[in-house]
DNA sequence: TTAAAGTTTTTGGTAAGCCTAATATTAAAA
DNA sequence: TTTTAATATTAGGCTTACCAAAAACTTTAA
């Protein structure tokens, strides 16, 4: 019960279930496109995911999801989701946001991404929404706490945005 | 300048990194144990590591890093102690919390890890620290803010820790 | 309705990483 | 020192997932 699907089979499912509700069928072309590898490459993962009862595909015609394919690429469409909604939080540009929500929507325990969906919500209903969000940006800049009387962290300094170059 | 080195080569230099901080030297069987492979897989890939120079290896002798594996081994390690921290600041339970940082730390970007870090470093030099951490655990059980008069979020509901089943 | 264009499939290959079994070397114990 | 145990290495294979080139099929347009 624990890790049963690779991550590639995961994107495949999560590709074809985003394509179909978009425009209600999906084709090999579209596939390879969405996940940028050649039709080949496409067409040999569908069949697999043929074999497995996860999606359902005669040759030349559309791709569909069975239910159990159907509710992965469910599943991790809403990982992706959630995932992508803290890092916009922590102020994480939207596409480096997207591109990392995509690496981390596969392997995270249940419990981690369940505790990133409370947080989330935590921040986004909390009485002091949305100052909470801007003291952490103005913090972000200044390593300091705009309204508090309480002393920062020795040694710890705001990671600038604008200082990435070695990326710890 | 991007992605340069695979998930695997970056699992191998911060384990060889973390067991020579420990023990001073590290042998395949340290290696292989650490990453939990077979010897040799172990011995296959430090071979890689020697030829690309990230590592050195001469035959039935210890592994040691040259200065760039050594870097990207602590690159790796501080990734991983960031991500654990934050984890653990958001009540993911300690073992989980080591095994996602391990799937986090390699593939984020740089500017993510960033502001994870200051996200880190904000809530814990805080003002309302740690006051901050308890009304998150609370909202985790109850899905209300203790000491808030807004109301939260329409169709939000906390995640409960003892509601995993599905894994959204 | 046939030709051209576009799409899908097949075929044959590659690379990364893992494995087992067998062999070689080193380290420890008798 | 010689035997035994532990460790390291080589050899040969497997799986996943990718690709290019060529063949097969569909769709569109003449």
């Amino acid at each position: 019960m624990e890790k049963i699907f690779s991550r590639k089979t995961e994107d495949y499912l999560e590709a074809i279930f985003k394509i179909m509700n978009e425009k209600g069928y999906a084709k090999i072309k579209d596939i390879s496109s969405f996940l940028d590898v050649r039709p080949p490459s496409a067409v040999e993962m569908v069949k697999k995911l043929n074999d497995r009862g996860l999606a359902i595909h005669k040759k030349y015609e559309c791709v569909t999801l069975t239910p159990e394919g159907e509710e992965i690429g469910r599943i991790i469409s809403d990982r992706h989701a959630t995932i992508r909604a803290f890092l916009e939080i922590i102020s994480v540009p939207k596409e480096i946001a997207d591109s990392d929500a995509c690496v981390m929507e596969h392997e995270l325990h249940p419990e981690t991404i369940g505790q990133i969906k409370n947080l989330v919500s935590f921040v986004k209903s909390a009485p002091d929404h949305p100052e909470w969000l801007e003291h952490f940006e103005i913090f972000c800049k200044t390593g300091e706490h705009t309204c508090g009387e309480k002393k920062h962290a020795e040694g710890e300094k705001a990671h600038s945005l604008t200082t990435l170059s070695i990326g710890i």
